[in-house]
Parts: C-alpha cells; sequence; structure tokens
DNA sequence: TATGCGTAGT
C-alpha cells in the first residue's frame, strides 16, 4: 500500500517534470529566455533534461559563459549535456573549447562525432574537421558525412564535396543539398544548376536554393521563371523571390507578389518591410508596421534601424522603448546612431544598460570616444574591458596618433602581445601625419624585421612621408619595393605613388605612372590634378581636369580642391570663381569647407578680402579652421588688420592649442608696427600653455 | 521533453 501509494507520487512529480521542461523548450523556442529562466529556478524538481533544455536555451541567446556554469552545475550529466555544451561552443566559434569538451567526454555517440566535424568545417578547419571523420570508429553516421560535405562546398571545394558525396554509403536529400547550398552562395550559378538537372531526388529546401542563386546572382527573371516551375511552392519559396524584387528595388512587383502570397508569416511581413524601408519608403514602411498581425524582434530591429541610418534618432529611441523585445541588435543600432551623431552620453547609457557586450560591443564605444575626441574616457574603457581584441587596441592607437599624441600611441603599441599590419600601419600613418616622417620610415623598418607585413597601406603612408621629406632617392627604392610585393597593381599603390612624385617636384614622373596605371580611377586623376596644382602648373591642372572629363570621369568634392587650388596658385580667378559655381549647378556636389577655403585662398591673392569674407558670412556650414586660416594669411599679405584680428579670433576658438596660429596674428601686428599687440599676443600663448607638440624623442 | 548535417527576414 505505502509502496504503491510512493510509486504514485513519484510518478506524478515525474509527469509534472516532463510538462515543466515542454514549456521550459517552448518559452526557449519562443525566444522568451528570461521566462524561461524564472520557470527553471522556480522549478521544484529539476531532471537532466531540464539542465540540458535550460543549457541550449542560454547558448542561444548568447549566453555562453552563462551555459557554461550551468553545465559545470548539472549533477548527473548524460551524453546528450555533454553534446549541448559542445554545439553551444561551436556555434560561438570556440573551436578550443569544443575539443577540450570533445576529449573529455566519457563517451561519444553520433552526435558528438558530427558537432565536432562540423565545428571545424564552420571555422574554415576542413583538414582538422576531415580528420575527425576519418577518426569515428566503426560505421559513421549520414549526417556526419554531410557536415563534412557541406564544409567543404561553403569553402569553395566543390570537388571534395562532390567525391565525397559519390564515395559515401547511403547519401540522403541533405547531401545533395549540401553540395547546391555551396554552390548557390559562393555565386556558381551555371555549375549550381548543372547540378541540380542532376540530382537524384529534390526537396523544397532544393528548389529554394536554386531559386536563392538565382537572386544572389541578380537573375529575377530566371528566379521568376523557375518558381512557375516549383511543384508547390511553401513560403519560403514565395519569401525567397519577394526578397529578390525588394533587394533589386523593384518594390512594385514585390507588393504584388506579396499581396498573392497565399499565406504569409512575420518573415514575409518583414522582408516587405525591409524593401519599403530600403528606399526609405517611410511612410509605406510605417503603415505596414502597424499592419503586421504579429511583429517579433527582427521587425521591430529593421524599423529601429531604418530610423537610426535616417538620422531620426528620437523615432527610433521612442520604437526602442515600446518594443516587448529584448534586442541585442536594435540597443546596438541606436548606440552607433548616437556615436556618429557625437552624442556620446546617450550611446554609453545604452552600453551600461547592456547585459551581454561582445568585443564589437566594446570596440564601437572606445572608437566613438575616439571619435569625439575623449581619449581618456577611451582608455578607461579600454582598460575595463575583459578580452581585448587586435581592433581595441588598433583603435586606441589609431586614436592618439590622430589626436597627435604619438608618445602614447607608440607606448600603446609597444605594450601589444600581437600585432597585425593595421597596428603597425596606424602607428606608421600616425608618423606621417604628425609630420614625424624620419620616424615613419624607421617603423618600417622595424615592422618588416618584426613580420613582412606591409601592404598598399603601409606602401602609401611611407611613400607621402618620402613625399613630405622630397626624399626622392627613398621614395625610388620604395617604388621599387612596391613593384616587387606586387602592390603595384593595387590602384592604391600606384595612385600614392603618383601624389608621391608629385609632391617630390617630379610631375613628369606622375603623369608616366598615371599613364601606365592599368585602370586609372577617380583617386588617380584626383591625385595627377593636385599634383599639377601643387607644382604651380594650375593651367596644366586644368587641362587634365578637361581630360579626365572627356573620359567620361564625373569629378567629385576632392577633384574641385585641385581645380581650385590650381586657378588660386595660377591666379585664375574668373575661371575659379565658374568652376566653383559649376561644382553646385553642373555636379549636384555641396562644397565643403575645402573648397571654401580654396575660394577665400584665390580672392585673397588677389586682394578681394571684403569679397571673400562675403563669401565665408554666406557659408550653409561651419567655417573650420582651413577657411579662417586662408582668410587671416590674406589678411596678412594685404594688410587688413582688422580682419585679420577677427579671422584669428575664430582660429582661436577652433585650434587653441596650435601655436603656429597665434604667431601669424603677432607677426601680422608687428609687420603694422603695433608692437604692443604683437608682445600681447606673445603673453597669450604663454598664458594658455600652447606648446608644440610633442616629438617621439626617447620612447623609442 | 534536451543535442547533429541542407532553405527565407536585421
Amino acid at each position: 500500500m505505502a509502496a504503491a501509494k510512493a510509486t504514485g507520487v513519484a510518478a506524478a512529480a515525474t509527469s509534472a517534470v516532463f510538462r515543466s521542461n515542454q514549456e521550459l523548450t517552448r518559452l526557449a523556442r519562443s525566444g522568451q529566455l528570461a521566462a524561461a529562466r524564472r520557470l527553471f529556478d522556480e522549478m521544484p524538481h529539476r531532471n537532466t533534461v531540464s539542465y540540458n533544455a535550460m543549457l541550449s536555451a542560454l547558448a542561444r541567446h548568447g549566453r555562453l559563459a552563462d551555459a557554461r556554469r550551468l553545465f559545470d552545475e548539472i549533477p548527473r550529466r548524460n551524453l546528450v549535456s555533454w553534446n549541448a555544451m559542445i554545439a553551444a561552443c561551436s556555434d560561438h566559434g570556440r573551436v578550443a573549447d569544443a575539443r577540450e569538451l570533445f576529449d573529455a567526454m566519457p563517451a561519444r555517440d553520433d552526435f558528438s562525432w558530427t558537432l565536432m566535424v562540423s565545428c571545424y568545417a564552420r571555422a574554415g578547419e576542413l583538414k582538422l574537421a576531415r580528420e575527425t571523420l576519418d577518426r569515428i570508429p566503426g560505421k559513421k553516421c549520414t549526417a556526419c558525412y554531410n557536415a563534412m560535405i557541406s564544409g567543404y562546398a561553403k569553402n569553395g571545394r566543390f570537388d571534395d564535396a562532390v567525391t565525397l558525396l559519390r564515395e559515401m554509403p547511403a547519401p540522403d536529400i541533405v547531401s545533395w543539398n549540401s553540395v547546391l547550398v555551396g554552390l548557390t552562395r559562393n555565386e556558381k550559378i551555371v555549375r549550381a544548376a548543372q547540378f541540380f538537372d542532376e540530382m537524384p531526388q529534390r526537396d523544397m529546401v532544393s528548389w529554394n536554393l536554386m531559386l536563392e542563386g538565382y537572386v544572389r546572382a541578380g537573375d529575377l527573371n530566371a528566379a521568376a521563371g523557375l518558381f512557375e516551375r516549383v511543384p508547390s511552392p511553401n513560403v519560403v519559396s514565395w519569401v525567397t523571390l519577394l526578397n529578390g524584387y525588394c533587394r533589386a528595388g523593384r518594390i512594385g512587383e514585390a507588393r504584388e507578389l506579396f499581396d498573392r502570397m497565399p499565406e504569409r508569416n512575420v518573415v514575409s511581413w518583414n522582408v516587405m518591410l525591409g524593401g519599403y524601408l530600403r528606399l526609405s519608403h517611410m511612410d509605406e514602411a510605417y503603415r505596414l508596421f502597424s499592419e503586421m498581425p504579429d511583429k517579433n524582434s527582427i521587425s521591430w530591429t529593421t524599423m529601429i534601424s531604418a530610423l537610426v541610418r535616417a538620422g531620426k534618432l528620437q523615432e527610433a529611441k521612442d520604437m526602442l522603448n515600446k518594443m516587448p523585445f529584448d534586442s541585442f541588435a536594435a540597443k546596438t543600432a541606436l548606440m552607433h546612431g548616437y556615436l556618429q551623431s557625437k552624442m556620446i552620453d546617450d550611446a554609453r547609457h545604452i552600453f551600461d544598460a547592456l547585459e551581454v557586450r561582445d568585443a564589437v560591443c566594446w570596440n564601437t564605444m572606445i572608437s566613438g570616444y575616439v571619435h569625439c575626441g575623449m581619449l581618456d574616457e577611451a582608455m578607461v574603457l579600454f582598460q575595463q574591458m575583459p578580452n581585448k581584441d587586435m581592433v581595441s587596441w588598433n583603435t586606441l592607437i589609431a586614436g592618439y596618433a590622430q589626436d597627435g599624441q604619438m608618445r602614447k600611441a607608440v607606448g600603446i603599441f609597444r605594450k601589444m602581445n600581437q600585432r597585425n599590419a593595421v597596428s603597425w600601419n596606424s602607428v606608421i600613418s600616425g608618423f606621417v601625419q604628425n609630420g614625424l616622417c624620419f620616424e615613419a620610415l624607421q617603423y618600417f623598418l622595424l615592422m618588416r624585421r618584426d613580420a613582412k607585413m606591409a601592404d598598399w597601406s603601409t606602401y602609401a603612408s611611407c611613400l607621402s612621408a618620402c613625399a613630405d621629406l622630397a626624399a626622392l632617392q627613398v621614395g625610388r627604392q620604395f617604388h621599387s619595393l612596391l613593384v616587387r610585393s606586387g602592390y603595384i597593381s593595387d590602384s592604391f599603390a600606384g595612385n600614392s605613388l603618383i601624389s608621391a612624385y608629385a609632391k617630390c617636384g617630379r610631375i613628369l614622373e606622375a603623369r608616366q605612372i598615371f599613364d601606365e596605371m592599368a585602370g586609372q580611377d577617380i583617386v588617380s586623376w584626383n591625385a595627377l590634378i593636385d599634383g599639377y596644382a601643387s607644382n604651380g602648373r594650375g593651367t596644366e591642372a586644368i587641362s587634365v581636369f578637361r581630360e579626365m572629363e572627356a573620359n567620361g570621369v564625373r569629378p567629385d568634392e576632392v577633384t574641385f580642391v585641385g581645380v581650385l587650388s590650381a586657378c588660386s596658385h595660377a591666379g585664375l580667378i574668373d575661371e575659379g570663381l565658374r568652376f566653383f559655381n559649376s561644382m553646385t549647378k553642373e555636379y549636384s556636389l555641396q562644397p565643403v569647407a575645402e573648397h571654401y577655403a580654396c575660394m577665400v585662398d584665390l580672392l585673397g591673392r588677389a586682394g578681394r578680402l571684403s569679397e571673400a569674407f562675403k563669401l565665408v558670412q554666406g557659408m550653409q556650414i561651419q567655417p573650420n579652421a582651413g577657411v579662417w586660416g586662408a582668410l587671416l594669411g590674406a589678411c596678412r599679405v594685404h594688410k587688413n588688420d582688422e580682419l585679420a584680428q577677427f579671422a584669428a579670433e575664430k582660429l582661436f576658438e577652433l585650434e587653441p592649442r596650435k601655436t603656429s596660429n597665434y604667431v601669424l596674428l603677432s607677426n601680422i601686428s608687428a609687420e603694422s608696427g603695433k608692437w604692443d599687440a604683437a608682445e600681447n599676443m606673445r603673453t597669450l600663448i604663454k598664458e594658455r600653455g600652447v606648446h608644440k607638440p610633442p616629438g617621439l624623442a626617447g620612447s623609442t
């Protein structure tokens, strides 16, 4: 009697656990992690299945560390617990951790082997994946062959994939589809179509993959034709074609298809929404969003990201607050938006509230501080960051370098255990930008000794250093290094050579490089025009501009900086004014501060100071230091003390720490006999603690 | 009821 009662109680408890486990899985699968966790914590009895379900739920939501903690707490781990933990590591790209678990587990089944093969294959470690497959004792399951085939195919090794497909004992539809997906994702559409025709069996996945292949190849007609032949298209087939029309901007046809769909799910709605948002059809998007029968976190994120991109940060924030989900993507999108608008406090607010932060997130916030010139804050955050990656270090180095603090940049660089090309290039280009060209070249030599990782960017910086030093012979050496390294065929390299030769006064050699280039791009033309302009050959610069137009290359903003400065150097006032006007009228380019600086310089040289000043006052954008500097320079030549004083004040506001501005104004005062003013200026320099930027003496 | 290989949306 008592025994029967006890058995009954135990059975009731078991079925209660069973039911709770079902609910736990349901919550986890519908994305309700917090609710799942609450249920799990409140369960009076848990079995291994409960732990395994919770572990997978945590892993699926990016909480790898929590999943691992739970794994370590499981009282009676079974094979599924080990497999689930390996899957979690694999999904997060933690190959070494997966391998460690795999080696430590007490027994292995088909799942374990398939997971390990898949883990290596997804990490691109095809050799290790194959070794694992070959090590499987006894009969291998179909899934593990398929994992290997998928690995080969996704990495473009189609022959290996097909060979294994032929060798395996019992290929199934997944095996065939695994090859097909490799072909379609790698844009091998012709071979994919051929393979598709030869497949002994096809299911909906095969048809949908082929559809996707045509969409990716941009062949919407072929996709639509195939769609007509799909025996009974399912919602994925419809969505694939719909997405094709949306991505191609063919929104009318997309909407027609959407309206014709026999069944729509949240994905169909999201694709249609994305189509409108891609084209900035905000009204349509809002209408669709309000009509959606259900919205998931992707629907909200799509909408919020679009608002962020459109610069509507307040609307994006309001929407984020209304969102009933917790979406990392939506929050980080808004954070990005804030950082781009330099709203650093709002960005930091989101960052601090994030429950999970990945390296990208930390690096974004750090580079946000750098972007706002708040280097101390960037450094503090960098020091707090738990797992710094190369990007974190490089961001900080570039930040200090661009701020002129080369001593700090180098200090951080030297603390790095490992460096990549970006680390070296940040330091080298930092030296060049700060006028420390010898140091740049010195570091190039160190880089060659440490590792041969120089790329076109390295050479571009070094060539620029040579140009600034007018070190023609060293420049020629870089030219030959560039030839030997093979980067010469890169248009970036060719363009930096053009600039270097031009800056060394060798405009003919610059022209020769230009003529020998395989394909001149807009940057090449700009470099040549600027080269002629800075060599005082304004007329020739303008004729290169004409040549460029004749070649059908459309000038951009940079082109006009070169052209306007050419006019300025050559004293072609009316020509310059005409170009400045044609920029907006003919080419719909909005002038930026640099163009205004050129125009001020142009008018200033001709003594037309009041016109220059009027131009500055009429600017649609805030004049920068270059503009005021140009005006100040012109005032000096033409002895206009009053305007000089005004321009200088503006300049001091913008660049309070730049000595040369103070010196320039002091000289203007002195030249016009105002010795008191000159003396005052020198005192001001001392008072404001303005000093020359520190060099690197002693730190290398 | 929990873990593996192939298809759609940020």
